[in-house]
DNA sequence: AGCATGGTTCAAGCATATCGAACATTCGCT
DNA sequence: AGCGAATGTTCGATATGCTTGAACCATGCT
């Protein structure tokens, strides 16, 4: 088959329009360039160049061949790029898990930078809940993970912390709706983790599980019960009125929320582009 | 920078698991596929490769290579597969000139095929007007013309002629216009060859030039006019009365269209292609 | 332990791309 | 016309590097 050698001296024999100048542009003898176009129209199957005139110029034909063959080109030079830069520390993918209450607004503006062609990192983001950004994290062997009260355990120096901006909970239900602790239904999202039995932490009272954050504001709303959500959630329902904080001994908690990633695995590009959109910063990826 | 041999060898070990296997179906010996990998990584500045386990497998950039890798094989194939066709007679290029009296229809008809990307050869259409056929067709060196009253002169054997569909042409004009030879002003449609005058072919009476015969159609509707349009443009306006054939001694005339070609220039098999969409049949395609 | 499997290393041989020089051809200039 | 410059080709020599086969190492299975 045609090889890339072959076309990339057709392509300088048509941008220097000369068999000598190409070799030049090619660091080559010119009996080297006319060689290799020997070989390649041995391949085609047919005359690239017509040799009848003083100058060689092209058949119709080896300029379509050639045509089509600066795809094969571009595809070469993308290829080789992709190479260096996954050389050069960023990573193929980016795994990252995201605990379902964190805002997502940080996480999908950095999807802009992961879409741009130089970047070479996919960028694949996956939402659990409570115990689950732990499982799917281990699970996935993910590399970032978003989530609020982790605690390393013993192995503090296996994990890496940023710390990220706090997150308010507040205890809310419909007002009117009478729903509040003791009197009514307290709503909860169910651990994503597929292991974790939801009920387990009921602890005896009246729970209903549901699936996510919207869907429980969405219950709540409906004054089906009362539960904590996240206050981005929740500050126009508040302000409107739709929402109305709850009568209770703790009606508020604040978060602490980390990024966290393994120290065992260097930092790539990619992660250190994610970080810098979370605004971390001052992080700087390892050079592999 | 990476090879397309490279990347071969690197998909025949993702297809066959092996490096063994993959040597097999190359063909070569497993130092052999062993040497290209190196070179490969060699190439990317990466190792493609996780050799710590008993048998190989991709890297995670390893195999994100591969994927984008497979994109420059399909290219490659894709142009070895173009230039075989080339090599078998299929013009890059089918350039036809269209006398613009002619139904388009048939021509039309034949671009679906054209698009096929099985089908290397581009089609181009030009539409001209009386002398402005031929004089396209010699200076663009076009592959086929169509046209009506073609005279080779004196060397019939410089081209090869297939007769299409006999093209009538009725004299017309609005009813109650008028308009009629002597009475009125004849409409015609302009030679399209810019050398050619116009005026030189009006023979001492009032005639309006216009551009092409759609406009033509427009001026004999709004009764400018009397004058010559083919059948094919006035079937439907002669059954709804919006035109009439106007009383003259001659008001009809019948031409035999034909499809010439160059019998200097061996038939292609997109030439091939495109006569058998008009209908000319029995024409063999010159293998090269 | 022994063997099969999977991959690597190494030296040798062979293919092939490159070079340099000599040659043909055409164009342009004097 | 005649000469020189430029273009592309041919050809033998050279060197690079691909391929091979055999020996070697590691791992997992019986």
């Amino acid at each position: 088959m045609l090889s890339i050698d072959q076309l990339r001296v057709l392509d300088a024999i048509d941008r220097c329009a000369s068999f000598a100048e190409a070799a030049h542009e090619l660091h080559r003898v010119p009996s080297a360039v006319s060689y290799a176009v020997r070989q390649a129209e041995e391949e085609a199957g047919f005359p690239i160049f017509d040799r009848s005139a003083r100058k060689a110029s092209f058949t119709p034909a080896g300029y379509r061949l050639l045509e089509e063959g600066r795809r094969l080109l571009r595809e070469s030079a993308r290829l080789d790029a992709l190479a260096a830069q996954l050389a050069t520390g960023w990573e193929p993918e980016l795994h990252v898990v995201v605990d379902g209450v964190l805002p997502m607004g940080p996480v999908l503006r950095a999807y802009p930078s992961f879409a741009d062609p130089t970047v070479p990192t996919r960028l694949r983001v996956d939402v659990e809940y409570k115990q689950g950004v732990l499982r799917r994290f281990a699970d996935a062997s993910a590399d970032l993970m978003l989530l609020i009260g982790f605690d390393p355990g013993e192995d503090t120096e296996a994990f890496e912390l940023f710390e990220l901006a706090p997150l308010r909970m507040v205890l809310v239900a419909a007002p009117g709706s009478g729903q509040a602790p003791g009197t009514g239904l307290e709503l909860a999202v169910r651990d994503s983790s597929p292991g974790v039995d939801g009920r387990s932490f009921s602890g005896g009272r009246e729970v209903a599980w549901l699936p996510d954050f919207h869907s429980k504001r969405t219950a709540l709303l409906e004054g089906v019960g009362f539960g904590w959500l996240p206050e981005h959630l929740v500050t126009d329902d508040l302000a409107h009125g739709r929402l109305a904080p709850v009568e209770a001994e703790v009606a508020e908690w604040t978060y602490a929320p980390v990024v966290a990633r393994r120290a065992s695995v260097p930092l790539g590009k990619g992660a250190a582009l994610f970080l810098r959109h979370l605004g971390v910063d001052g992080v700087r990826p390892e050079v592999v």
